[in-house]
Formats: structure tokens, C-alpha cells, sequence
DNA sequence: TCAAAAGTGTTCTAGATACACCCATGT
DNA sequence: ACATGGGTGTATCTAGAACACTTTTGA
């Protein structure tokens, strides 16, 4: 046998795909492409592409977010591979699934264009490719359960923002309705929020204040193990 | 281009590797195998191998688990992709890793010396190939959350236990140690263990109580989100 | 002055924790 | 009789849930 060269084994084609979540202060949204190849050419898509040789699937996961969105530091996750024998129909192709987190106003519009991408509604997706419904799915039980315990719900704001938009993502997220006293309460008790001077004036007469997550001051809570909700 | 057929993309090797978890009634162990192929024959290595064409990671995992074990059903849980560029010495190489729990009274002896493979302590692993012990680590992380929620402790006792057996398993996954009568209150209150008449007398002269884990009650619960420890 | 969103405190409840003694039985 | 592990109850504490009114300010 050749020493350490896996000659006689099967080698497959490998994919990333991203489901890539957003939120315009009222729901969260994923982004979906119109699919730019055969087969399923035109129908509505996850954003994906093929691993290569030499890079890792985060590498993969990367380039095929900046393609997609021009940003450069996306907030991503390994999701899970979906390997079923069948899932793509027109060959054996494996794809290990990611989630990103976006600012969604960060986001250019021309590439929007480009990619002939949109924001859909969760649960007001329309018809997707091959398993990308089972993927968006599992995808946003996922999110759920990391936003809980991670500071990740911040990837989906803008850098600062107020106290009344944080409770609306948590509650497009969980799609439930939370108590602002008993919410304020505990988000602020954490104490990895630093309030600004500044308020937000476009959503209320009043204003409201706005805020940043500290990551320095979560740093020292993290192995505690928080609850942000 | 040749339509929907891929052509021009790159293939991959990939691979499953399992992690397989036992419990011996006082310590969290694992299943290690001397690996039988170069690069690095004769190593302490994770049961593994190569995916076919025509079955999905699930199902190669499944064939690996019964290949070392014998046992038909083990509970498995697919824990992460790993693709770094070179994580295998011998060539491009990416690894979905597996997390399964048996119990360790199942498995055969023949077959444990068949594989030349070995239960070692979790935290006395010997040095493992590539990046086998990241994904013990990994494992064990992902054991410790699943387990508080739902109900896989189990598969690491025989299917009759007692109370402080269970309470042991907890302990051990969690390298901690709990107050008795706060356990058996919190487990049993969940109302999803079956007392017997039976005692187990091993361990004691008084003898403990047998219990069985009833699913059809926890069914029931699921929805609810439970927590076991 | 009024409409619309922001902001804030107290009581109650349930689940978690802390804690120590008696029981059963084989030797 | 005694050594060994099995089994149980109560008081306290704490985090989460329920709940409503006042403030600000642009139009």
C-alpha cells in the first residue's frame, strides 16, 4: 500500500452555505440569492460555493460571505454538515452550513443588486433549493439558543443602539413579547452595556438612549456562564 | 458550461471520526485506537474512516461505530466539521466529528483487542494524531451541554441504574460533586424515571433501588424544555 | 395639549441551595 | 455490633415573573 496517500478512497465535492440573518428593527430576516447555476438555476438560494483544495471551510465560509455582502469582518458560525446522498440533485456534494450575523444597514445595496439577493421574512420564506429549508431551520433553532448565552445579538445591531431596539431583537428572535422593566432589569444588571449621552431621536419624541456592548467587561463574566435572557 | 454537473470543481477526502464516551461507574472515559494506517501507524488516534460516495457522513459514522463496537444502535450525534488545510499530515483531509455513548459494559472484549483499542480517563488521554484532541475537547464540551438537557445520560448506564450510579454519571461529566438529597429530589421530581421493585446489591449491603428511564414520560415534557442537572 | 414611546420599583413565587440524621444489611 | 453505602425533609435564599404609572417632547 502506498504509505499515507488515501489513493483508493472516494473524494467528493464539498460546499458552504450561509444563512445569513439580519434585522431592520422589526424582523429578523434571512438573505437569500437567486441561484446563478444549474440545477435550480433562478430559484431562490442560500449563498454558497465550493471548497477548494487549500482552504478550510471557514475560509470558504469567508470568501463567500464578502463576496456576497462586501463586509469584512462578518460575526459566523459552523452550523452543521448536510451530507444526505441525495440533498443536491445534480451530484454527490456534502455542505457544511453556516450562520453570520449582520448589521443589516451595513450592507450595500449594489451587492444586493449584483446577486439579485433579498431580505426574506422568517417564516414568510419562499420555496428553497435542495435542504436549504431544513438549513435556515436549524439555523434559527441555533441562533436562539447561542444568543441566549453569548453576546452575539449585538452582531445584528448597529454598533450603538438603544435599550428598546435590543428588546425587539430578542423578541423577533424568540418571537414572543418580553416585560421592558423586568428586561431592562436584567440586560443592565449584567453590566457589559455602557450607556452614551447620545440618544436616538427618529423613533420617539423623547429619545431614547443609546448604548454599546462592553467586550472587555463581558470578558470577565464569560466563564460564569451568563444569561442574556 | 456543462450544466448542473460541478465539473470543474475541486474534490475532497472526508473523513468521520468518533468520539466514543463510556462510563465505568466512577470515571468519563474514551474509546482510543492504536491507528492502523500511515502517516503516524501504531498512535493513539479516534476511531475513524473514510466517507463513500454513496452514503452520508451518518451513515459512515455508523458504520465505524459498529465496526469497533458490535452495537447496532449507539447513540451519536454529529459535533463539528474540522478542515484545516493541514490537519492530516498526508494529504487534504476534512473530518466530521462524531460524538457517541455507550455503555461500556456492551462492548465486546474481542473486538476491543481486535483494534488494539483501549479506555483511557478523560483528562489522562495520551497524545492523540492531528487534531484528535481538539475534538475530544470539543466532544466533552458538547457532552456536558446536551446533557443537562436532555435525557442521553442514560446511554451511558445500563438500562437499569440506581440513583447513585446516575448521580455519579452527573458528577463525572461535570468534574464536580452534588448533595444527594438535591439530586434525587430535582431527578425525581421530573416524574421520567420508573422505580423497580429490584435492588442492585454490588455495591452495598443495604442495596439501592433500580430505576428505569421511561421515554414516553418524557415525551411528554420535551416541548417544555427540561432540565436534568 | 396631546400623542407616542421611554423609563423606572416593588411584591410575589418557585426553584435552587444548604444542611444531618436514620436505615438496611452482610459480615 | 458495626461498618458501609442508601435514602430522606426542612428552612433559607435568590432569581425570575407579574404588574402600572410618570416622563419627555415634537407636532
Amino acid at each position: 500500500m502506498d504509505i499515507g496517500k488515501y489513493k483508493s478512497n472516494d473524494k467528493i465535492l464539498v460546499a458552504v452555505d450561509c444563512i445569513i440573518f439580519g434585522f431592520d428593527g422589526g424582523a429578523l430576516k434571512a438573505l437569500l440569492i437567486k441561484r446563478s447555476l444549474q440545477p435550480e438555476k433562478g430559484k431562490w438560494s442560500l449563498m454558497g460555493g465550493f471548497v477548494n483544495q487549500n482552504e478550510s471551510t471557514d475560509e470558504a465560509a469567508t470568501r463567500v460571505l464578502r463576496q456576497l455582502t462586501g463586509i469584512e469582518n462578518i460575526y459566523m458560525e459552523q452550523l452543521y454538515c448536510f451530507s444526505d446522498v441525495n440533498r443536491d440533485t445534480a451530484g454527490r456534494v456534502i455542505s457544511i452550513a453556516y450562520f453570520a450575523l449582520i448589521n443589516i444597514a451595513d450592507y450595500s445595496e449594489q451587492l444586493q443588486a449584483e446577486h439579485e439577493a433579498k431580505w426574506f421574512e422568517l417564516g414568510q420564506l419562499p420555496d428553497l433549493v435542495f435542504d436549504h429549508t431544513v438549513m435556515v431551520l436549524k439555523a434559527q433553532e441555533s441562533l436562539r439558543e447561542k444568543v441566549a448565552r453569548q453576546p452575539i445579538g449585538f452582531e445584528l445591531l448597529p454598533n450603538k443602539f438603544t435599550l428598546p431596539q435590543l428588546q425587539s431583537l430578542y423578541e423577533a428572535i424568540y418571537e414572543t413579547s418580553l416585560d421592558t422593566r423586568n428586561f431592562s432589569k436584567r440586560i443592565l444588571a449584567l453590566g457589559v452595556l455602557n450607556k452614551l449621552d447620545e440618544k436616538e431621536k427618529k423613533n420617539s419624541r423623547r429619545g431614547a438612549f443609546y448604548y454599546v456592548f462592553d467586550a472587555i467587561k463581558y470578558k470577565s463574566l464569560e466563564t460564569n456562564g451568563v444569561r442574556f435572557i
